[in-house]
DNA sequence: TGTCAATCATTGATATATCAATTATTTATT
DNA sequence: AATAAATAATTGATATATCAATGATTGACA
């Protein structure tokens, strides 16, 4: 019935949102927590900056989120010796096995989203998609240079 | 960086959504609201259920959208002559427009996004959108089977 | 060196989304 | 016909996200 990409990729993204929901409250995290273990897993260290402007989100949620996952003890704050406006955000072991969890049920549900895609197919997948991630953002980089970097 | 389908979808639906914000609040819409209006002009007429089923998010999240979108002028919603639970919901004029100037950005939006696709890398490209939500609620379905209907 | 602007993080106000519980109406069962 | 179960919508509690404004620190430059 929708046709428009914009409602194939909100319902696509949304079917994902509702399969992964109840393995947050099953790990203690919220919804948008997952993505800042994942970053710091790769990461190792960075600060609050990065992390909104890699998930182009606003800071002040990136703040917010921070509190809640330290006070779960997922991620241990301490201001950067070098620059002291700035945090240096580290996963203690607690988010280290939060994020390994996770990625386990990520995994499982792109089985289950990729059911029948080929290995062709999932490569021109990602591909489309990462492609329609980029085109946004030529746009935005383009017309008075936005602060998000990356 | 980011490799898996999940941040990818991720970061491609973001990236949509923070391109469209902008046009939400000159419309005077909020952000879950149109895709209620775009589903109203398709369908004249429908209950609160329907869309929350359609959708697949919460009958407390439509009840309330809805309630704004009544606010506003944008919808008219009557209680359903022959099943008085529920209710009947109509586009007005005002919401009429407003779903069609929504329309526009929407296309304009997917202009940029698909910059450097081809006609065939649309097409495989909604077509593997619709086959990722297909295979979710395929899931749901089978397992238990859950409410969201069609 | 001393002021001004820029940057990083936080807080308050508001809107949206989920979950659980409640009310009102309809359908099913006995 | 009377009671129980199911359905449509709403409300309250809580979490998340945005925007605007503030505080603290750093960097630029006159």
């Amino acid at each position: 019935m929708e046709k428009t990409f914009h409602m194939l990729l909100y319902r696509a993204f949304h079917a994902q949102r509702n399969y992964l929901r109840p393995f947050l409250s099953e790990i203690g995290l919220g919804s948008g927590q997952p993505k800042l273990l994942s970053y710091l897993s790769r990461k190792t260290e960075c600060c609050q900056r990065e992390l909104a402007d890699y998930f182009e989100i606003d800071p002040a949620a990136v703040s917010r989120m921070l509190d809640t996952l330290e006070k779960g003890g997922f991620i241990a704050r301490k201001t950067d010796s070098s620059n002291r406006r700035a945090d240096s955000i580290t996963l203690t072991q607690k988010g280290v096995r939060a994020h390994n969890a996770w990625q386990k049920h990520c995994e499982e549900m792109e089985d289950i989203m990729l059911r029948g895609f080929s290995d062709a197919e999932r490569a021109q997948f990602a591909d489309f998609l990462s492609r329609a991630h980029q085109n946004f953002h030529e746009t935005w980089t383009k017309e008075g240079d936005v602060s998000c970097g990356n």
